[in-house]
DNA sequence: ATACGGCATTGGTCATACCAAATAACACGA
DNA sequence: TCGTGTTATTTGGTATGACCAATGCCGTAT
């Protein structure tokens, strides 16, 4: 631990007392007063290392409280928003549809070769295989418009799902079901890029999102059914008990 | 700003600073002393802010020497990539049209008494100030969208703009000139968002684009005057084949 | 012109005090 | 006995003020 700065010390060490299992995940630290006694510096500078594993996402420090172990779970990435499946399938409607425009009238023959493969590859995989090949699909139409920061800003996108992990939950479940559907939206978009046809690649990809949020929608619906049943099963048996 | 603790909000503030370009990227900021008298907080605050977003990635201290607005090339996920004027104003065009239109169907009455406060700010102001209020009018647009997604796509188009040189002078430059029409293009935007008109929204945002692109290219094309000439076209009829 | 050394600046740490929020403890009334 | 409202304690949040250590500037001496 070559950490000059005392108050990173502190922090490599609180950092390894989690990892070790001695902090378990989601347990409360002892207090601030309590911790510079042990370490033997100053409270300022517990506070100072509490700060700094606060922003990388270990701990949670709540007002008169006390600092918890943050669970893994809920870990988050530094300037990434929390945004839910909606937000994120909305926003990559409304942006990626743009950039298929933008990218139909400039698409040379080597990326529409490149995404007929992709085609056909997420036609006979499945699974992450498939996967991977959707997110390269996507990013190789953005790449195709030829503009550095369109290309920058859908590769963000992307980020986005994979750093949350509710979003990225919400995804996996909706492609697995409708993996047939998707290769043929996957092929419209193709054929757009293929003619030069911004308009018909803009609607290709609106289209594509749009089945999507519409799958998820229900999925939603089916869900809040799920819960109202539930919570029907728990008023019952709370009724029942107390006759 | 809602944040509660002191240290969060200076946090903010700080962030604030450095995404309007008031800290430029790679200076060196007040000294910690100086800073909590500007703040009107004490010393201590002001390290736990400086720590956060150090921890974040967005400042870099220096014992002895200071602390300095970390450079976006170095910033964590693949950093910004070098950005042409051009790209950034494509893609400004074609996202900022879409969370335009988004907002449109959306919008509050709240929001748009903003927006109108900025319109008037921009025409009686100018220099700094009225840039500030620009990016606040966009800033707000997008936040109007009510979809979180959106809005970080729109901070992060901005935030190129501020990190990139060369496409903060173009834009600098450009701005100055056509400060009148500029006006004019906001308020139109605004009409359409009133009206809850997403497809006026759209086009307003669009021109607003559209013209601003226009400009540099003229520009461009004086500047490069003979021989560059033929390439100009070239890039004009690349990026405006879209539109 | 260069090298050395002192000095001002700036971050790093400590100690203490007080405030506000969250929580635990307790006494009270239905 | 069971809430329930009040009080006391714990815990984080902020403010002061002091001193240390690293850095960088600048004037001096070689």
């Amino acid at each position: 631990m070559k950490d000059e700065r005392l108050n990173r010390s502190v922090a490599t060490k609180i950092t390894q007392l989690i990892d070790e299992g001695i902090f378990p995940s989601g347990s409360r630290l002892p207090g601030e007063r309590d911790l510079a006694e042990q370490f033997g510096v100053s409270r300022a500078t517990i506070r100072e290392a509490e700060i700094t594993l606060q922003a990388l996402g270990r701990l949670k420090i709540k007002t008169g409280s006390g600092v918890y172990v943050m669970k893994a779970s809920d870990a988050k990435y530094g300037g990434i928003p929390a945004a839910s499946a909606f937000e994120l399938t909305q926003a990559r409607l409304l942006f990626e549809s743009e950039a298929a425009a933008l990218a139909a009238s400039v698409i040379g023959k080597e990326a529409l070769d490149h995404l007929e493969y992709l085609v056909e590859k997420m036609a006979l995989s499945s699974g992450d295989e498939a996967d991977a090949a959707d997110r390269e699909f996507h990013l190789t139409v953005a790449a195709a418009s030829e503009n550095t920061v369109v290309r920058y800003i859908i590769e963000t996108l992307w980020k986005i799902r994979n750093e949350s992990g509710a979003v990225k939950d919400v995804y996996d479940s909706e492609c697995e079901k409708y993996t047939a559907q998707r290769g043929d939206e996957h092929a419209e978009i193709l054929d757009a890029l293929r003619k030069h046809d911004s308009a018909a690649a803009r609607t290709a990809m609106r289209n594509h999102f749009g089945r999507l949020m519409e799958a998820m929608l229900e999925v939603s619906e089916e869900q809040t059914y799920n819960e109202m049943r539930k919570k029907s099963v728990e008023t019952r048996e709370r009724f029942l008990k107390s006759v």
